[in-house]
RNA sequence: CGCGGGGUGGAGCAGCCUGGUAGCUCGUCAGGCUCAUAACCUGAAGGCCGCGGGUUCAAAUCCCGCCCCCGCAACCA
């Protein structure tokens, strides 16, 4: 038995997640942890909310709620989707825990020690009116360079350019439109990541297996010479610059960017599920501990990937201590939805609760890894989506299940049949399953999830073939134990499919074990196609496992979520 | 010359690293079956693998140049 340690990306506190973000880490995430537990692996699986920074004080000035309280609604809601979309977190955490307070100011405290912070006076726009420093994103004006009137600080969207919030004409405040703002200095902790570059290409260079996505984006950041990196900012909310309670002289009113604090949430929410179950945590996180033998594994976005290879490993590494550090990434690329991004201003793209309005998580899931973002971005469209669920899911494995069920419960009373043995043609299928199993059980390990699902419908339909060319139908006017023998093999089949395809959608899977096999537990990952049911058994017809989606809905859900305009939101 | 990803039958993708009959799903057409969610199974048509050049006995695959699409450029997360 091997240990897992398993992150996704954190979503960020300020709304309901679109299914761009959950393909991006959570879903994927949570596949390859059911697939290890099934596997019988111990698996720890571990995720949270970011809650710090500008855009989530806002958010909540907006929802007309004070921060706190506003961060912990929104946890509560993404928790509850994040429950019935099936994500199967050993812990969802909140990166402003106590835990998370601790063990961020202790990274701090070590950097520190270790010579490795700098204090440094920059320069900030400060918006008068709304009584805080703004990110130069916050600061909008008119384009020196195109006159566009409203560029951003940080860049200008119309010609494109990069720019300085001193650069713009007549410069406002994007939070309250005040264009009373002023240049106010402003002192801040800088992590001296350029004398880490050495050390982090020594590590990146050592990663032989990682996605050539992943290696080029952080070689990409290490070649361009890392920058020394403020990690502190002028806002209220997010963890203080203090160490043991006490607040570092000139830092009051300061806190952690959430980039510093963020990923050591990862560590924070793993104290914070020890704490909940009286576990370690430093089990799974210091290799002085027991954590050598972990494999860590990290699931993200593109975006997230300079992050993850540099900011975060030069948080651990500076520390001088022992930290487990990620062995492997998976990052994923951008799911689009009509060819453009997902939107929350632009009323484009679907969102996990408007998800789960219409459809159980499991149809969500299917479609969304077997159409997951892993060598390029991929594109969700309506049509795409019906056509998959409608075929792959009810067509090809609901279909199996239940024309197998049913002909059993009609014809033998839902008895599993004893008697006969197998021949020929059931030798033969195993073998092609067996062949398939081997494959999947490879593209599992290896985190293809998009192959993967091309091999399980595979599998399902030799499922299929193998019905067609047993013929019980027909075999059970002539020659009734031979037709029990394929029925009793194609049951067995069903388990086989329900076991393999668990990690995926683990919904439909466990109501397929129900009735077939009264199974309440979930399914281990098989080694081989093997009778699990017992002669004599009692099966029931589970309940239409995905029923389809009909051809008028896909027009009715564009013109509700969107989808025919590709302009930019 | 900023960086990265992509351009393969009507649509969506695999194959490229480790050159050697171009594969899968949907769609289309024809047939079979009738247990089943008007489903399932079988077969067929359809591609100068973005463009040009090079290496080689042989290039979708390796090399060079060009064109087009997407994303990212570190104080938004």
């Amino acid at each position: 038995m091997s240990r897992y340690l398993i992150t996704s990306a954190l979503p960020y506190i300020n709304g309901v997640k679109h299914l761009g973000n959950l393909v991006g880490s959570m879903l994927p995430a949570d596949t390859y942890a059911r697939f290890q537990r099934a596997r019988g692996n111990e698996v720890l699986f571990i995720c949270a909310t970011d809650e710090h920074g500008t855009p989530a004080e806002l958010a909540a000035h907006e929802a007309g709620l004070p921060i706190e309280e506003y961060c912990a609604r929104m946890h509560a809601i993404q928790k509850d989707l994040g429950d019935r979309f099936g994500l199967s977190f050993d812990h969802f955490g909140r990166s402003h825990s106590p835990q998370n307070h601790e063990i961020t100011q202790h990274f701090y405290h070590q950097l520190d020690e270790n010579g490795l912070l700098e204090e440094r006076t920059t320069t900030q726009v400060y918006s008068v009116d709304d009584k805080r420093f703004l990110p130069d994103r916050y600061v909008v004006g008119t384009c020196p360079h195109c006159g566009y009137e409203r560029a951003r600080g940080d860049q200008c969207e119309n010609c494109t350019r990069v720019l300085d919030p001193a650069d713009l004409i007549k410069p406002r405040s994007a939070v309250s439109g005040s264009t009373n703002i002023e240049l106010r200095d402003s002192k801040h902790l800088f992590l001296k990541q350029s004398e880490m570059v050495g050390r982090l290409r020594e590590w990146i260079d050592s990663r032989k297996d990682w996605p050539v996505l992943v290696t080029s984006i952080a070689r990409k950041w290490l070649d361009e010479g890392l920058k020394d990196r403020s990690i502190t900012r002028d806002l209220r909310w997010g963890i203080p610059v203090a160490y043991q309670g006490k607040v570092r002289p000139g830092f009051e009113g300061k806190v952690f960017y959430v980039w510093f604090d963020a990923p050591i949430e990862y560590v924070g929410a793993t104290m914070e599920w020890a704490d909940a179950t009286k576990n370690d945590w430093k089990r799974w996180w210091r290799e002085d501990s027991g954590a050598a033998d972990v494999r860590y594994v990290e699931f993200m976005g593109k975006d997230n990937i300079p992050f993850h290879t540099v900011g975060f490993p030069v948080t651990l590494f500076g520390s001088k201590e022992p930290w487990k550090v990620v062995d492997y990434i998976k990052g994923l690329n951008w799911m689009n939805y009509y060819g453009g991004k997902f939107s929350t201003s632009g009323n484009r793209g679907i969102f996990m609760d408007h998800a789960l309005e219409l459809l159980p998580a499991d149809y969500w899931r299917w479609y969304l890894l077997a159409n997951a973002p892993e060598s390029d971005d991929s594109n969700f469209t309506w049509e795409h989506f019906q056509a998959t669920v409608n075929h792959e899911l009810a067509d090809v494995l609901g279909n199996f299940v239940n024309r197998i069920a049913k002909f059993c419960t009609a014809r033998l009373g839902g008895i599993v049949p004893a008697g006969g043995e197998y021949g020929l043609l059931e030798k033969e299928t195993t073998r092609a399953l067996e062949q398939r199993l081997a494959t999947l059980t490879a593209l599992m390990e290896a985190m293809e999830f998009r192959k993967s699902a091309i091999e399980l419908r595979s599998m399902w339909v030799i499922g299929n073939e193998y019905l067609q060319k047993a013929e019980p139908w027909k075999k059970i006017k002539t020659d009734p134990v031979a037709a029990g023998v394929s029925i009793r093999y194609a049951l067995n089949l069903a388990i086989g499919f329900a076991a393999i395809a668990q990690p995926f959608i683990p919904h439909a899977t466990a109501k397929i074990a129900q009735a077939i096999a009264g199974k309440t537990d979930s399914l281990a990952w098989p080694t081989a196609i093997a009778d699990s049911l017992q002669p004599g058994a009692t099966i029931a017809v589970p309940d239409v496992l995905f029923a389809k989606i009909e051809p008028e809905q896909p027009a009715l859900w564009i013109a509700r979520f969107g989808g025919t305009d590709t302009s930019k939101n």
